[in-house]
DNA sequence: CGCGTTGTTGAGCGATCATTCAAGAAAGGA
DNA sequence: TCCTTTCTTGAATGATCGCTCAACAACGCG
């Protein structure tokens, strides 16, 4: 018989899975040992291994958690904004000001691509669930830009897979910047000349 | 006294470093073990801490070797075309293929990004080096830009400082697309259209 | 206050990590 | 042929890897 919960967790599990994803996102797969997670998490090892399986098993669930977040923010881009192209450039404008270094927070590259770059060859489960994500987020950049291309946003004659394709490429790009040691105003200028690939891809009035 | 060679290395350092190269490319500094680099060579560990020093010495020597054949192969397609824009384009659109899978060799994304992204908080030194390489890269686009700009063939108000950022991360994004399980049609046409992004800065005639 | 249950702890597991080095093998000079 | 020098070999090093588990602590319940 189920019984009574002799005694709750210490621990938060949506705190612990930021953490998880700052550590990882910051250092890799390969590069968190668990040590270093025992230390961000500040949890013994029993602890993580009876709340996560393994060292892959809470990776996974990081990565899962920071695409939900990643795509929780393209999607108010996309939602707040009457235009779609116009959201669509909002956000990737914005990306140039969240990608860059503050003192809190380094300069990070998108950890969807850090994963799938850094584990495609020796880690395939962890670079499927890269890719998986990337591809739902193609999808979901389609739909999008299908409803702008019915709204006479885009020309008609508009490529939409395709076109999804060439923005993925444009995040992935100008995200990657960001890992270097650019300067706000470099990213700035960057985010704003991707940005303004798209007016090629407006319709004509 | 400096004496005589008694003997000579069976191994041709040029080969070992592309062998190497090719081990790294694949996976990645941390994901190669020692191990995996005495069987990717044939060499026992003392020759190559004998060659090359250390892990780290390995690879930053392979990365710089894989930098020059880039470099090589970039400046072979700006010089071999009469105008510069357009070798640019041939380029941006052969790298489809030379990203693309084949049944040798798996689709790769490029060796420098992966690198930076990999070790940019976990091994700083080597992200140092791969930065360099971006940034001496970065800076043979704005004069080939430049001379184009000097030729007629980009508007006079172009900023190629700005527009060589910009077609970085171009073929950083690109590439990274590349180490995804696209099919090559879908990588021509990104490619495509990721070459006629250029076509927006041509000089009107 | 036991009792059962569940979370926490940290020493310790075997495996693998990068690296070293004494010993052997191969070449040229005498 | 022997000596010297250089390269090769592979067992062994200490450190660290991801992970386990028996002992312990905290809670709800009767």
């Amino acid at each position: 018989m189920i019984t009574d919960m002799a005694r709750q967790a210490r621990y938060d599990r949506p705190t612990l899975l930021n953490k998880a994803i700052s550590l990882f996102w910051d250092r890799g797969y390969h590069g968190s040992s668990m040590k270093q997670i025992e230390q961000a998490l500040d949890l013994r090892p029993g602890s993580i291994y009876a709340a996560f399986g393994s060292k892959d098993g809470l990776f996974a669930e990081a990565l899962a958690t920071y695409a939900d977040q990643g795509r929780l923010e393209l999607m108010g881009y996309l939602e707040s904004s009457e235009s779609i192209v116009d959201g669509l450039q909002t956000y990737l404008r914005a990306m140039a000001g969240t990608a860059s270094a503050s003192a809190d927070k380094p300069a990070r590259a998108c950890m969807i691509i850090k994963t799938l770059l850094e584990s495609s060859r020796t880690h395939p489960e962890l670079a499927g669930q890269a890719e998986q994500i990337l591809a739902d987020v193609r999808k979901a950049l389609a739909e999008a830009l299908e409803q702008a291309k019915m709204a006479g946003e885009l020309a008609d004659h508009t490529d939409c897979e395709r076109l999804a394709r060439l923005i993925q490429a444009q995040i992935v790009g100008l995200r990657s910047m960001a890992e270097r040691g650019l300067s706000p105003e470099e990213l700035t200028e960057l985010a704003s000349d991707v940005s303004a690939i798209l007016d090629a891809y407006r319709a004509r009035h």
